[in-house]
DNA sequence: TTGACAAGACCGTCCAGCCGGTACAGTAAG
DNA sequence: CTTACTGTACCGGCTGGACGGTCTTGTCAA
């Protein structure tokens, strides 16, 4: 009973991580991710022929859609700097309850060097943001808070309440000017 | 009261903190721990009876020797606010460039319920910061800052440069006022 | 003697990767 | 249209190995 076969990438990565999120980054195995995409062990080994592949696949399509969302933000608003559509986009992402990331967990027990397409990235993107303004210690400042947001949702720590991280945005936005 | 040889249950700490740190957080097995540790199979379980016993240790050291550095911190050096010691612990926690708590990401593969106490503790330090301040828009971007930082490090995201870490550290004691 | 281990055999479990199938789809000759 | 062939996409059982945890036996210092 096999309907849509070119989505099945996208069904198994995207089953990958509810198992993670779910039932915890210890239990991102290869049988729970298949059965949770509604596809065989032998149809995920097909997709992607070890779970190696799968976690690259995890951080490749994490990485390409987090691209895509920021340039629409970076472009759609009018003259927004990259900055300032950066903390909007991860206030965004940090609003949902759970954390949408587990799966790192798990990429960084397989291997930590899963990781290393996300640290060029990020790195990369430092790098832009630099170059938009003059004033680093305010980027400093306001990457670092950033990055602090997203750990927290990332570790599913809810130590801000709704307003503290209304509050925070807004001084962020105010120091990116 | 008997004293044990030597004190075993730090070594052994210390030695499940290096393997996850070198060997990496999927690495964390209780062979390779007892090896390093010097100590057999058998002696490990004698320390602590399950793995989880284990994590849960590494979890409680953690927390005393932060608080312990904290409290030194924060009364050593006359009336130093007890943000601003914060973040020069943490600056110097970030100074080492390989990062001394891997093993959270072993601790997390586990059981996430591990991470509690960590949590936990983290909305107590919060709340105290809290009080001490009258500015919560200062506060929130200082301590997201340093959980940012943290986070890098133990991500072993090199992302600041050494210049740029100061000039980080010098701007968020400003801000902390 | 006893408490604190050392040493390691052993068992049950779990899981990644492999392999031999199977159900189509497209093509193409007859 | 039919039959035969071929490649794609997927199924699911199997296995070898790693790992956690238990248990037994031995050792040595206090």
């Amino acid at each position: 009973m096999r309907v849509p076969r070119a989505n099945s990438r996208e069904k198994i990565l995207a089953a990958a991580a509810d198992v993670a999120r779910e039932a915890g980054p210890g239990s991102l195995s290869l049988e729970a991710v298949a059965s949770r995409a509604g596809v065989s062990k032998g149809g995920l080994l097909y997709n992607f022929p070890t779970k190696a592949k799968l976690m690259q696949g995890l951080v490749e399509s994490y990485l390409s859609d987090f691209q895509k969302a920021l340039e629409t933000r970076a472009t759609e608003a009018g003259h927004e700097s990259v900055l300032s559509a950066y903390i909007k986009l991860s206030a965004d992402d940090c609003e949902r309850p759970k954390p949408s990331a587990s799966w790192m967990f798990s990429a960084i027990a397989e291997d930590p060097d899963f990781l290393t397409p996300i640290k060029a990235f990020k790195h990369q993107l430092f790098e832009r943001l630099k170059g938009e303004t003059d004033d680093l210690g305010s980027l400093l400042v306001c990457y670092l808070a950033i990055e602090g947001m997203r750990s927290m949702n990332l570790f599913d720590s809810d130590v801000l309440s709704e307003d503290e991280r209304r509050l925070l945005v807004s001084s962020l936005l105010k120091i990116a000017g």
